[in-house]
DNA sequence: CGACTTTGACCAGCGC
DNA sequence: GCGCTGGTCAAAGTCG
């Protein structure tokens, strides 16, 4: 709503009353100023900090700052057609508007740039203090009310934010622990195992399959614990071909100082460079940080995913700079970098499967080495954790793949047969496989690592696999097939924020009861509230387009 | 005109 | 040493 200021005037003391479709003015003058909305023009101006498209509360009271130079002596209002005197030329001029037409011309201010829900309680106290009546009174106690409730919305938010990161944080920690548990374990097993009665020729049999898993352990252990490193480890890996060898030079880590820093994003390192020859004289000088730094940009994360798209996009901005037939594959492989800073050394490639071109193949490699957008942010914590999962696992099987129970429970909790990690390729891969039906339900436990931190209602489909890939990813991976790039942009750039609050608000039964009443008690005060303001005062009193929330 | 894609050439590692 | 393969480069083309 655009009131012009030169149109009406309102004497001093008076303030608003705003309901669906009518305004009504109290002032010690009037007895009531009630002003119909021309519906199709509703058009009101918010703060900056709502959402424009929401209409403002049902009823509304805010002060109205005035200056009466003017005759005071006007005839009664009783009701008027707000927008006839903007709109003659859409409107029919009846009397009775003509009539209200001569006040209006007079000059009058009234600053509508509504920060409707944020009113001035100082300008209230003066309205009580003006002598109001007992209706209006209630409505100011309700708007106090509403304005407390919603200063514990922001902290709540706040605190389910700050909680939330601690939770991750533990469960990562948790994720480590109990998959190097687990490597102590299997290793005493192997011990025992090996000093029961096996002969030599089993020991050796075993020690040969343990070859290739157990470079990724050991480098694992360099990567976690660099004090912990094995000259085993190191000779497995020197002894590998992989071209972490060859690095050249290697920036500084962050992983050393805060595996968590690590984990939430791909810390900054520069980009290794491969030089043949000249790298093997240096490999009596490479240092520890150097091998695991070089295995962490090597070890690569490759997700599965049926998608049409040619592409999913994960938040980042990606460059093709290559493209490949790869041999025992039709389709070709695509080559692409990061551009989001110049210098990034992360790549991707995307592939088909040749078994089943529905199937997208992206395969991760490298740390980003630059701020990243939430969107974007979750798929590298995500790849990030099962990579360096990788890189610290101990799951080893005799066939040179480790089975993934850990894995899969830790970074994929919705499945126990989704990860697996391949020895086969030069360099140590997760494979995430979100192609395969998973159930529904086991996403709703409360700690999930990889929470789904925000929701797009338009692919919640339960039973569709490829409407759990989002959840995974924090919707970085999602097929975008069905939705336009600029879109999904939009999507990531400004849901993230937006869905901590859904979930802040959606997540606490108690805390969404009570805004309930709060908005059903405000909006219960207009008579001529409908379903559609009722659905957008809600949405305008929770800072966020919550489709979810039942109330 | 800048950003991006395409595509052939080039290089390194590996197996024979 | 040669060929194969994966990966990358860079010039040319395309697009908005």
């Amino acid at each position: 709503m655009v009131v012009d200021s030169s149109l009406i005037q309102i004497p001093q003391h008076s303030f608003f009353n705003i309901s669906h479709q009518r305004t009504t003015i109290f002032s010690p003058n009037y007895s009531s100023l009630n002003l119909f909305y021309h519906p199709i023009n509703y058009n009101i101006m918010e703060s900056p900090t709502k959402n424009m498209s929401s209409p403002p509360p049902t009823t509304i009271q805010f002060p109205v700052n005035l200056f009466d130079g003017h005759d005071q002596k006007r005839p009664l209002l009783d009701e008027m057609d707000f927008f006839a005197a903007k709109e003659d030329g859409n409107c029919k001029d009846t009397d009775e508007r003509k009539e209200f037409n001569k006040p209006l011309e007079l000059d009058f201010n009234i600053n509508t740039g509504l920060q409707l829900l944020t009113a001035n309680t100082s300008s209230d106290q003066s309205i009580v203090e003006d002598g109001l009546s007992p209706a209006s009174s209630e409505d100011r106690r309700t708007k106090t009310e509403l304005a407390v409730l919603q200063a514990e919305l922001e902290r709540m938010n706040g605190e389910n934010r700050h909680l939330r990161d601690v939770l991750n944080q533990v469960t990562t920690n948790c994720s480590t622990l109990q998959m190097q548990l687990t490597m102590i374990k299997q290793k005493q097993q192997h011990d025992h195992n090996e000093q029961d009665d096996k002969g030599e020729e089993i020991k050796q049999q075993y020690q040969s399959s343990q070859m290739r898993p157990r470079q990724f352990m050991d480098l694992g252990r360099l990567a976690d614990e660099p004090s912990l490193s094995s000259s085993e480890g190191r000779r497995s890996w020197e002894q590998s071909r992989s071209p972490p060898m060859n690095v050249v030079e290697s920036g500084s880590t962050d992983r050393e100082d805060s595996p968590e820093k690590g984990l939430s994003c791909w810390g900054p390192n520069k980009v290794p460079r491969v030089a043949g020859n000249e790298s093997k004289s240096r490999e009596d000088s490479t240092t520890v940080d150097q091998a695991t730094e070089a295995t962490i940009r090597k070890a690569r994360v490759s997700v599965r995913a049926r998608s049409e798209a040619p592409m999913i996009t994960d938040g980042c901005q990606w460059r093709k700079y290559g493209q490949k037939m790869a041999k025992g594959n039709p389709c070709p492989r695509a080559y692409y970098r990061c551009t989001m800073a110049a210098g990034c050394p992360v790549r991707k490639q995307v592939q088909r499967c040749a078994e089943d071109k529905t199937i997208l193949i992206t395969t991760y490699e490298g740390n980003h080495n630059h701020p990243l957008p939430p969107a974007a942010a979750a798929m590298a914590s995500t790849t990030s954790s099962a990579a360096r999962m990788l890189l610290s696992g101990s799951m080893a099987s005799a066939d040179g793949s480790m089975s993934s129970n850990i894995l899969a429970r830790t970074l994929l909790p919705c499945s126990s047969s989704m990860a697996t990690i391949s020895a086969s390729t030069p360099f140590p891969t997760i494979t995430l496989d979100l192609t395969q039906t998973s159930n529904p339900s086991q996403f709703k436990g409360p700690s999930n690592l990889f929470q789904f931190p925000f929701q797009n209602p338009h692919q919640n489909s339960p039973t569709n696999p490829i409407a759990l890939l989002p959840q995974i990813f924090g919707q970085a991976l999602y097929n975008q097939s069905k939705f336009s790039g600029l879109q999904m942009s939009q999507n990531l750039s400004t849901l993230p924020s937006i869905g901590d609050t859904v979930n802040a608000l959606t997540a606490d039964p108690n805390f969404a009861a009570a805004l309930a009443v709060a908005v059903t008690s405000l909006i219960g005060n207009s008579h001529h509230s409908n379903n559609v303001t009722n659905n957008n005062t809600a949405a305008a009193t929770t800072p966020s387009n919550n489709n979810d929330t039942n109330q």
